[in-house]
DNA sequence: CATGAATGAGAATTCATTCAT
DNA sequence: TATGAATGAATTCTCATTCAT
């Protein structure tokens, strides 16, 4: 009598789910305006009611998918910045941060996100901060703080730790992230361009902030 | 009978102006979708039917308001690039373009017109492009330029210097507009702000970029 | 696995009485259209359904809210009517009938149901009825009734029982009733206020309808 | 090759003419809620647009409506009061005045809109004002002066003239109004019963207010 | 040529009522 | 039996665009 994986009380939460995902599909795609609750309702294949009574009202509903998409999406761009290894060969190892996060910064959703949420800073300046806190933001400062980490082991050579990730974070991914903004290409560059992007990138960067090498005086 | 200074034929002229001034700030604040033919209409003093004689429709209205925008704001920061000087102190001319081209890019319309262009690039894919080739794209172009003659001269070492242009500009702006964009910060940075872009982005680069001094080998 | 004292049987009586209190609320304060099945069932706290298993329709409900309203807070003016005594001073005896009655019509709850009454006259004119015979007609009635015993008895002297039960009615309550009908004042009119009332109206009403004293001529 | 009486610049005066008299029949018919911009379109033959060109929105449509409705009814009550006659006989004089207040107190149009703000006391607080105001309270402060004069020339007794004018008021229309308002009667009342409210009102009004004549005592 | 009006549709939101679970 | 969801229409208001004057 028991169903295997969907009880009763799980029917509202399948729906709120559908609802969720809808939105979000349609409003990455089309913006605020430029959305109908009546094309979310019929992608989600649920009634007009049944959306209102999970979201008040359409910007109540956009908040949301916005935040959720920003933490979600985020997550996986933090989690590479925690992944530097420090396995002796600098270069190597930024290189790989570097190319990792490239991926991670120019998925489609997010580069979606990062256009809806700029065209719609004027209408929603709390998304636009929300956004950088936990992107962005949050970003740098993992960043940073594992500059520091490198820098105290000798591996690096720098004062000003949050400079030095802005740094690294600009010169690796501005170029591709600009050009993705205005050209609207959602799909990530290919391999090549991604090294060399990264190469490039971390090549400036410790010329910058690399330890000088005993041999080279 | 007739007005000094505004004769019959250019009475047509100055309700043109009027109306894209008008629909300048409203789609630069409101957005596309956002924006309404009335409201333009309304400020600028004309009728609707005005608006319509003078643009076909809405889109083409903004692909108008949008390109002549870009154009307008785009020679201010192209400008700068050409003004580089080459005194024989590379770090003091660096830092001098690079201060008066943040100044040039932190413009409160280019700030808005860059949302705007981002927030639209779905509906309007042409016009990302549009801004991108007489934006960033010229000024790196042009930027490329000023460096390999620099080069030539000996006043930097770089072998691509397309490559060099992107990391010099991304290097010296990419922090504070990528602030602006998200936090919707209208308002040129502070003067120190921008000192301390510009001199850090340059010490990077040169430590890239800078030629060798003989004293250090 | 009976609850000690609420037997099932009951329950669904519960049920009912907190429907019929929170449409009476809901309806007095929004009016007809203005109220929504779903604010009523919220706030009886039960599912929609059980509304429309205790009511057929809104209509429905409405009619009966209204109607069992009109009886409940009729009888407490009627009751006063019915309380006049024969002390022998008329006068005495008219002005405390009209104090308690006027605080019995001064009612917020009467008040608010005559303003809902009027308002739904067009399109619920049986309310209307059923509102004047249960509430004013009846009391006027009585009104009459006891007029005419104490015409019988020599306290007053009318040829008409009605006319003058309406007469001295309408002389004690139409000014505050009309003020509180139109300025939307729902509480009682202050001691002092029901005071002049009373006794202006009665002094009026027993200079046409009291016996000549003996000694006047 | 011009209009009679119809210039180019009076179109949109008469469209507003047109929505304001559609507008009024069905608000007085229907109610606030009842009633909705597309009928009220309409019924003046106009478009909707065209409607919320005039009239901001439906609040503010009804609000004019409303208020100017009884100013223009008012003044028919209004302007009885002030051809209040003084022949000598007052009995007659008051009659005469009683019945002609009668008639246009109970106007069709003024019972509804009596009727209409009643109903929306709660959701439109300052009609009810507005109606007081201009309506019975104007009405009342003339009569006021009118009785005062009265007593000054010696035909009525009075020592508060705007408690008299209340009472006579009241005494004269109470019974037919409150019918009206609650039985949705909006024919105003057969000669007959018009003659019978005013004679037997104005017999109790002299009883009390009435000069002793001097062969009574 | 330019203004007011019209059109015809589409937006968000709400509602009374009915199914399905 | 009672709850959440669906239905299907209606409401207020707005819009881009086009006539008519």
């Amino acid at each position: 009598m028991n169903s295997p994986r969907a009880p009763e009380e799980h029917r509202s939460v399948r729906k709120r789910r559908a609802i969720v995902e809808a939105a979000t599909t349609v409003f990455l795609r089309n913006g605020y305006l430029g959305t109908s609750m009546d094309e979310i309702a019929a992608l989600a294949g649920v009634s007009k009611q049944t959306v209102y009574k999970h979201f008040a009202d359409k910007q109540r509903l956009f908040s949301e998918i916005v935040s959720s998409t920003v933490d979600e999406v985020s997550e996986a761009v933090h989690a590479e910045v925690l992944e530097l290894e420090d396995s002796g060969d600098v270069d190597a190892d930024l290189g790989d941060l570097a190319r990792r996060q490239l991926v991670a910064v120019m998925q489609p959703r997010l580069l979606q996100l990062r256009r809806l949420v700029i065209g719609e800073a004027n209408r929603f300046p709390e998304l636009g901060r929300i956004f950088y806190e936990r992107g962005p933001g949050r970003t740098l400062a993992a960043l940073a703080t594992a500059f520091e980490r490198l820098d105290a082991r000798g591996a690096l050579d720098l004062d000003d730790p949050l400079l030095a990730a802005q740094h690294f974070n600009w010169l690796i991914m501005s170029s591709p992230l600009n050009e993705a903004m205005l050209l609207g290409r959602d799909d990530p560059p290919a391999r090549a361009d991604l090294d060399r992007y990264a190469d490039t990138g971390v090549r400036v960067f410790l010329a910058a902030y690399g330890r000088r090498r005993p041999g080279r005086s």
